[in-house]
DNA sequence: GCTAATTTGTTCGTATGTATA
DNA sequence: CTATACATACGAACAAATTAG
């Protein structure tokens, strides 16, 4: 382990050498054990582990206690197209998917300031609380928390529960049409509970958007806070 | 280190005493010294170590070689928008904030299929690349690659490094205006050399902002891939 | 179905390097 | 300059899950 030794850490250059090898092919689909790796290198087994570690970090592997560590097969992300109109169902639809929203939690809240800023009511309004999630094709894509003013959509959780679907729930409500105001887009590390629900690692990562949905009188109907898989999705914004 | 002994691996239960005790604010701003710590929850420096390892790739800590481990303070995102007419000099001095651009790279590619298709040219067309970092008041927010026809703008890597400004090196290019197409959202693990450019830890979440703009003509102009903090940005998407 | 070998995961010990106070 | 504190690296042992025979 003495090739163009730079300033930079063992475990950093064991990392390239193994990105190189894995973009050439010449580690093939599953890496030789960490022994074989540690002695071909020749560095510690704990040196290749935190190498290994690095690229595991990026997505790049995968380690499977017992069976080795692979390759992560880069698999082309699932479109998720934002704009004012956004609705679930027909998103997943249009992939040729079978879209299914399933109501993981409901609860009576009341607006803390936040809230009641997005949603333009009084803080201590009441307000009802929706967790979803929602599958395609046996894939779980998102789960989303959405707020809703108690007042206006009193049944929204039972015709949720019935439906499936949050367009539908409101549609019984006699809300016929809404528009996305505004999303707001972050990432970060999935939350445990979340991480079930999504089929993740505990170290995986989501996107986070953040959005007001309003009716046509711009008043606010929900306000939604989404995670999806940042490894399975991307989120399209065209204008 | 016996308590509540499930099947849980003992860096994690170390972790969770860790997390338990930032969030009393128990252990203050800084963390007591990694020896401190294995000796009081009587476990190797290395499962300490461990534990610090989780809970900084989670954001929640940072360590510093020879100052110690802190508690990083959880400051409020900066707000990105992001919209047909998004230009990076005009989002930053938004916030009273001194934008600047700095060349980082640029180099003489040909296009491949992917490039191709997104601005609208043969494969194998000569394209400049540019890698450019973006800093607003020291902190820097974004790194971005962006290609452009070699043919129409062929002077693109001088007049930037000028003016450390996409819009102005296209006005001297004569392009007085162009319109984001199309903007796709993803997140990842941060890349070795843009951690360095972004000053994040190499564990760290990026948004990965893919786009294309176009000219008044609906020509594309420019394909980029920019990739900012997510624990320092949020993209704002308002239709 | 059972056993042994394989392979990754965890935990300890020890030593040295490097940046900071 | 010295002490402190995190970073890297090696070695050893065992646990846990999987696979091969």
């Amino acid at each position: 382990m003495n090739d163009t030794d730079e300033g930079v850490t063992l475990w950093r250059r064991v990392a390239d050498r193994l990105r190189v090898g894995i973009a050439e092919g010449a580690l093939g689909d599953r890496l030789p054990p960490e022994t074989e790796l540690a002695e071909r290198y020749a560095v510690n087994r704990h040196t290749v582990r935190r190498a290994i570690q690095s690229l595991a970090a990026e997505g790049l592997l995968r380690s499977e206690r017992g069976r080795g560590t692979f390759v992560n097969a880069a698999s082309p992300r699932l479109s998720y197209p934002v704009g004012p109109r956004t609705r679930f169902s027909e998103n997943v639809t249009a992939h040729g998917q079978r879209p299914a929203g399933r109501l993981i939690r409901s609860e009576s809240v009341r607006a803390d300031k936040a809230l009641a800023a997005m949603l333009d009511c009084a803080t201590g309004a009441p307000l009802f609380r929706l967790d979803t999630l929602s599958v395609a094709n046996g894939l779980p894509l998102s789960v989303s928390t959405g707020f809703f003013p108690a007042d206006r959509f009193p049944a929204i959780v039972r015709h949720y529960a019935e439906t499936g679907s949050v367009t539908e729930a409101l549609k019984l409500h006699g809300l016929l049409d809404y528009r996305r105001l505004e999303t707001r887009i972050t990432a970060e590390h999935v939350q445990p509970i979340d991480a079930e629900h999504l089929h993740l690692p505990p170290d995986a990562i989501v996107l986070v958007s953040a959005a007001v949905d309003v009716d046509a009188d711009c008043r606010p109907i929900q306000a939604m806070r989404s995670r999806f898989p940042a490894d399975r999705m991307e989120l399209v914004f065209r204008p």
